[in-house]
DNA sequence: ACCGCCGGGAGTGTGA
DNA sequence: GTCACACTCCCGGCGG
């Protein structure tokens, strides 16, 4: 689908309306649809991409086939976020997204599947807007975007935005989102960092690189491994960091472990961030 | 100097 | 219309 020829690109609100029509078209596509991946024995997950300058694209990935007798374990978007607002007014202890699980004890994550970000479920006469960490999410399975984000360890989340093609994933979310003005790294970093505040995606103290929260990967739809839970870079140990993009770290206790002893994230990054100190 | 990162704060679009 | 939410956008600053 060409949208509109030659950078720089500007979504107008008639190509968001465009967009959501698009959503609806599809929507009833899959419904009507006699297609492999409309079979109720499948789950499938697609990528909506309008974005043909940027090199983003409509991608359809068939990632396992659901076990028949297994309920499809579709996110419940009407369920309650992982918001600040319980951080603030709650008084609960750090952190407010990750699961409650006892210490120690394994997580139970369902074996890789699809998870629909088309057609987003509904509720009432609206839709839920697809949120950053989901786009990432779908980012980080897209085989088109590997030159632009990468998993840096499966098994616990971390995943980096490669230097060289970050602002290329930058647009495309921008233009997913449908805003006027170009997105840049710069200010989808910065919705990153907002994610700390409620622990949907934690910064690691290494460039460019994120974690997420283990309840909201587990939302997602899970992870091509095994369900070990590890727990983000270690900052107080040797070296205080991971190594570099692409090798497997090792980690201790699971994250709920680590960050348990902070019933803050404010007091996790206080201990272990010298600038906090 | 450059880049990545941080955080404040005002503005915006959307859904309820 | 109002409100909450989730960004978006801009800025100044810090550290490697």
């Amino acid at each position: 689908m060409v949208l509109a020829e030659g950078p720089p690109y500007k979504m107008s609100a008639l190509d968001t309306d465009i967009n959501q029509h698009f959503q609806d078209a599809i929507d009833v596509i899959q419904h009507h649809s006699e297609s492999p991946y409309s079979d109720p024995g499948y789950k499938y997950y697609e990528t909506l991409g309008t974005h043909q300058p940027l090199g983003c694209q409509i991608s359809c990935y068939l990632v396992t086939p659901t076990h028949p007798d297994t309920p499809s374990p579709v996110y419940d978007w009407t369920s309650a976020p992982l918001g600040s607002q319980h951080l603030q007014s709650s008084g609960q202890s750090w952190p407010p997204g990750v699961p409650e699980v006892s210490v120690g004890q394994p997580v139970a994550l369902e074996p890789p599947q699809f998870y629909p970000v088309l057609p987003v479920p509904r509720h009432g006469k609206g839709r839920k807007k697809l949120r950053l960490y989901e786009y990432l999410h779908e980012a980080l399975s897209d085989p088109a975007m590997a030159d632009s984000i990468q998993w840096t360890d499966t098994a616990n989340g971390t995943f980096h935005f490669v230097s060289k093609n970050k602002e290329r994933l930058a647009e495309c979310w921008g233009q997913r989102k449908g805003n006027r003005k170009t997105m840049t790294y710069q200010k989808m970093a910065r919705a990153l960092r907002n994610y700390s505040r409620s622990g949907e995606i934690i910064k690691v103290r290494r460039k460019l690189t994120y974690q997420f929260n283990p309840a909201i990967l587990q939302r997602l739809g899970g992870i091509d491994q095994g369900p070990q839970l590890r727990a983000p870079a270690n900052p107080s140990g040797p070296g205080g960091a991971q190594g570099p993009p692409g090798e497997p770290a090792s980690y201790g206790p699971d994250w709920y472990s680590w960050y348990g002893h902070y019933p803050l994230q404010e007091q996790w990054f206080s201990a272990t961030d010298p600038r906090h100190l």
